[in-house]
DNA sequence: CGGCTGTTTGATGAGTGTCAACGAATGTGG
DNA sequence: CCACATTCGTTGACACTCATCAAACAGCCG
């Protein structure tokens, strides 16, 4: 199993910091200001499934990108409540909610097995102060994760939310090489419709409706796409 | 009725850039830094209602900060269906969508009479490029954009959807220095159920129950509250 | 005054959350 | 390797929130 998934990988230099979207084709972006992120960029923590990436509270020091896996970033209401608030797969870069005020605001874990490359941020920081590609290029990051959370708040129904959700992880290994219609999920249902604010008989409902109709199946934490076409139907 | 809200505009120096909260209330950031981004900063457009800031697909030059009145950003889906995502009230820095391709994704309007400045991003980028402290706060700003999406992101129902949005523009008044229990709202139901993700006629029944039990009401385009605490538990 | 636009009110139904129970899958210790 | 415990996913019944439709009402401006 763990072996599969070898080939969904992201490289060290492959993340959102070092590429970026050409034809939804993720390409490397070349120049010595890359080689020099790339050199402070640690590389390849393996986590266990479970494991924490960082802690709500802890101070912020380093940024994260997902290098193999799924990860996971949490919010705790003041009731208590956990609320799954991000989704990371290969390429993401984590952590940019300490940037605030210098501490974590969300906890981190691995949904799966995985890897995650580590960024200190001081030292990006600096850099990003060196090189104004660099800079821009986190400017425009952050701009981009903006945007993304203003259009998504749009209103959508259980159907959509979840389709949604499953067409952009199926852009971003699309966009890495791999086909969009076949890839690793091993989110779990109870996540899943957390993440998306469901419940969880709601999302079971909906992920029955969907293979029923033919659009797509989640069978041992993969995702099948049928149809590509149905899918943008959907969320027309 | 312009008097009365003259007392409520913010000064130019006195947004999200050059400032920073500390016991909830909004202090200015000395430093000679600021005082160069003060010297780029264009000062006071006024507009009236309805007047257009920037719009879809213009190419992102400039950085907007309110001076005084309210702000609406438009997105307009696939289906050519209007939708707010943001509003904006004085201090409130405009226009991060741009940054991300060059482009503005969201229509700026303004919602009432009011004014702005405007900054070039251009030159904002080089001041950020030679003043650590300003690409830092530019940094700040953005995460801390991420991070209220993030959390906003969490399930309410449509009564906690409109009193989270009225103590939002609460918080931000009283950081200002004015009164948390009464301010100018010129936003009309119709704009702010379309923001709220709500039916028009739910947020007209949600403000009647509102006002019916004593805790708010909007009349003449002014929020009067009488019930701070019954605010806080209603988000409980 | 009449014609807008914005807001309110009532009746109805669709979509989801909740509760409860069960079945399937996974993990654990003997 | 099996028995059991635990987590995870499914299904049905039901209640409730909210969107929708329709219509009336209020305020505003020419």
């Amino acid at each position: 199993m763990k072996n599969t998934n070898k080939r969904y990988d992201s490289q060290c230099g492959d993340c959102e910091l070092c590429t970026q979207t050409i034809n939804r084709r993720r390409v490397r972006i070349d120049g010595e200001e890359i080689s020099a992120l790339e050199n402070i960029i640690q590389s390849h923590t393996p986590t266990k499934k479970g494991a924490i990436v960082y802690q709500e509270e802890q101070k912020f020091t380093h940024l994260f990108t997902v290098h193999s896996g799924m990860f996971k970033s949490i919010y705790v209401n003041p009731h208590g409540e956990e609320r799954i608030v991000e989704i990371f797969i290969p390429g993401h870069v984590m952590g940019f909610d300490g940037i605030r005020d210098g501490r974590y605001k969300t906890t981190v874990k691995a949904i799966s097995d995985g890897s995650y490359c580590t960024i200190p941020f001081q030292q990006l920081n600096e850099l990003a102060f060196r090189h104004k590609s660099i800079q821009d290029r986190l400017f425009k990051m952050m701009s981009e994760k903006i945007l993304q959370f203003e259009i998504s708040h749009s209103e959508y129904n259980a159907q959509q939310k979840l389709v949604h959700f499953i067409k952009t992880v199926s852009d971003l290994y699309y966009s890495r090489g791999f086909s969009a219609k076949q890839f690793p999920f091993p989110i779990s249902q109870r996540d899943l419709a957390n993440f998306l604010g469901l419940a969880e008989e709601t999302l079971s409902r909906t992920l029955a409706k969907l293979k029923k109709s033919k659009v797509l199946t989640i069978k041992n934490k993969q995702v099948c796409i049928f149809d590509l076409d149905g899918l943008d139907k959907i969320l027309a």
